[in-house]
Order: structure tokens, then sequence, then C-alpha cells
DNA sequence: CAATTAATTTAGCCATGACTAAAAAAATGT
DNA sequence: ACATTTTTTTAGTCATGGCTAAATTAATTG
């Protein structure tokens, strides 16, 4: 078995290596940074990870996943959404909620549980949030969408994924009445980084601002 | 937080102090053995433990729980028995698989998953196995039924609590159509430890060894 | 009741994964 | 290009919770 923390730190560098954020070199900071720990720390664990083979380590060059890590970080990850998917559609959890339960859970659940959950949802290739769901043979779907704060006024769009890095965003977003599927037109966008106004399902006007913006993810339409 | 450790500890001690086996003193070798880990290992927590005033410890005397221990291994419990329970009622799991499940589980889980699940789960007061539940203030129910094997010839009864230590026992039981609720009458019981002799439901006729009928307990009829 | 056996505790060790402080390497600015 | 700043690593410490081996206390038995 894997300590809890082998699979945090993995999941935490694949989302670097990978992510939306697409850092092209994942230094010990960056990574002790999202882990919440001293510089220190992560240079320790990384040197464990490398001499497990899990990843590629150049002291002071920073560091590549191997096959073998980036296999365990998306099974981390595929727990973590298939649990956030649970929580959020079999036991009513609100989207800002689900992140924090699963992130204990998901070190866990058996192969068992995961099955059932998944089976339970009907093999959803989405997650709570609209991030893809690693497959269970470690395959998964590495298209981003748009932000919605680069897409230009008057295009229309449907939400497709929203950042879960912060909690109360989450809550503001739905709150506001944005949800996965909605509909925006972009009707107005201010200048020197001003905030955007959105026509939401063709009725509602809002502002958003532009750092809410940037995290939201958008399918453009036409 | 408390480690998972502690709360396995006192789970454990608090099972072996109020249980089934109304066991009088409760000493190190006694817990090292439910624990799984040396004597030594034993002694090491219990003096922590007492510590922080979760139990009082008499070197060479064994222990006894304080209140405040005592109120987290019944939280523990609760949490256990909950999950158990879902995953059960929820995700079909078999009732002999559900122990080790929870076993992980009960440790990653916040106040309010539990409370979403004790209200999916309609507030229920008695487990997977037929053992109470504590209930979310720490009372618990902790009258004890007879077991099958202390029930005489002709007596009849309805099976109301399954002891959870052995999941192959626990298929075994439910394999031959013994599940909660169920009733039976005790048709003979041979001498010197013999097997004992029962009808299932009023239908069914099923000999079981003595060791089985130690780990059912029922409720007497008539 | 003394001697042996069994249970328990102490002492000392190990791995994990944090931390701080200091040293070393890399990046930056003038 | 060299001095300064930033990043990273090294060295050493700590807490948790295991372990074995040895010492000590309690229990049992001749």
């Amino acid at each position: 078995m894997l300590s809890q923390s082998v699979e945090d730190y993995l999941k935490a560098i694949y989302k670097l290596q990978k992510g939306s954020e697409a850092i092209d070199k994942v230094t010990t900071s960056l990574i002790s940074e999202r882990m919440g720990v001293a510089a220190a720390s992560a240079t320790n664990m990384i040197k464990k990870l490398a001499e497990m083979n899990l990843l590629k380590y150049a002291p002071y060059k920073g560091v590549e996943l191997m096959p073998a890590g980036e296999k365990i970080a998306l099974e981390t990850i595929r727990h973590h959404r298939l649990i956030e998917l649970y929580l959020s559609e079999a036991l009513g959890y609100p989207w800002d909620e689900v992140d924090a339960e699963a992130e204990r859970l998901e070190h866990a659940i058996s192969e068992e549980f995961e099955d059932r959950i998944d089976k339970v949802l009907g093999y959803p290739t989405v997650g709570a949030h609209g991030e893809p769901i690693p497959s269970k043979q470690g395959t998964i779907d590495e298209s981003n969408y748009p932000r919605l704060s680069d897409i230009e006024k008057g295009r229309s769009a449907v939400i497709r994924r929203v950042s879960d890095r912060n909690p109360e965003m989450l809550r503001y977003i739905g709150d506001i009445g944005l949800h996965l599927g909605t509909n925006i037109k972009i009707s107005d966008k201010d200048p020197f980084s001003g905030p955007i106004k959105l026509v939401i399902d063709a009725e509602q006007e809002q502002s958003l601002g532009l750092e809410v913006a940037q995290n939201i993810f958008v399918d453009l339409l036409d």
C-alpha cells in the first residue's frame, strides 16, 4: 500500500504538469506551495518518489512523472472525482463542499467501493465540476476548454467546467445561477481587466469579475 | 484531530470492556491481541491515552476508559456502524464485506457525512449485523441478547445479532439462510458440545456447529 | 513458599513525514 | 560580469506508532 502522502504528492504533481495551467517545469517550490508544506519537506518526498521510480528528478531542475507515477496519480484522481460526484448526486452535497470530503475519502476506499459507486453513477466520464474522470485503465481526456475570461464580446457559450480550487468562489458561482450546462452570452467586456457582463440563460443579466471568469471554462457556441 | 490509531485503540478497549464477552479486567495483552500489535506497542499507546486522560491506567493492573475516552469510542463505533449499514443498504455490499471497508472509512468521514447517511438511512438504531448504533449524544443500548448456543432444545427464537469478528463465518451464516429477523426453532442439541439442529422459518432443516451458534444472538419467543 | 512461567514494562531502534536553519546553486539586475 | 536575491538542498530535530530484546512484576505450581 502506498501512503496517503505519496498519493497526494503524485496527484499534485500531475495536476501541475498536465492541468489547465500547463506548467512547463514543475519545481520544488510549486509542489511545496500546492501541498502546503515547507520546501525542504517537498525535496525530501521528491527524492523518495524518485527512488521509487515514480518520477524523474534532477536536483534544481524540477520533476517529471514517470508512467508508474502517472498511473497512481490518475487512480487517485479517479477516486477523488467519483467520490465528489457521488457525494453530490447521492447524498446531496453542494459542489463547494465535495472536494474537502473527497480529499480524505479518496485514500480510504477500496477497488470494490470505486466499482460500486461507478456503477451507481452510471459510469460517468465527467465529475461534479466538469473535470474529466480518468478511466479505470488510466486514460483521461486531456482536452481543455477555453476560459470564460478569454471569450470575446458577443459570443455565446455553455459552461463545461469550473475550477474547484476555491470553495468560496465555487459557492458564489453557483449562487449567481451558473452551473454546468448553463448557457451564457457575453454582452459586454470592460477594458483594463474590468468585469464581464453576461446574460444567463437568455434571461438574467449578471456582471462577473475577471478572476471569477478565469475559473470558468466554456464550450463556444456557433 | 485524533489519530486513527487513538480511535482504534479506544474502540477496541470499549468493546473489550462492554462487549458481549464482558471482560472484567482489560489487560495489555488483550488489547495488543485485538489490535494485532506487539504487547510493548500496546503499553506505549496505553500510556499515551492515560496521559490524555482518556483512560485510567495502573501498570500491570489493566485499563479502564474514562468518560472522554468512552465518548470517542462511541463516536467511532457510531461512524463504523452507520457506514456498514450504508454500504449494505445503499451500495449492496454483502454483510461479510462491510466491516473491512468501514474500518478505513470510519476515520475519514466528516460530521456532515455522518449526518447525511444517518438521514438517508432513516436514523437507524441497529447496524448491519444487528449491533446497536450509538446515538449522536453518545448513548447506546447495552442490553445483550443470549447466544443461540445457550438456548434449550425445543425453543423458538428470532435472530437479532451476529458477531462480525469472522467474515468467513458471516458469509457461511448468510449462505445457509440465517439473517437478521430469521425465525428458528431448536429441534435438537447433540451432547458434548456437539452440533445444534435448527428448523429455519418453519421449513428447512439445518445443523449448526457450536462455534457458529455461539456467534449468533437471538430473541427468545414465547 | 520458593521456583518457575507468564505477563508487562522499559530501553532502544526504525520508518514516515513534517519542521527550521544553514549552505549551496541558480537566476537576476546593474 | 559580478553582486545580490531567490530557489533549492542539506543537515539536524521532532512526533507518531510500530518493532525486538531485556528487565521486571505477577501468577502458578511443586
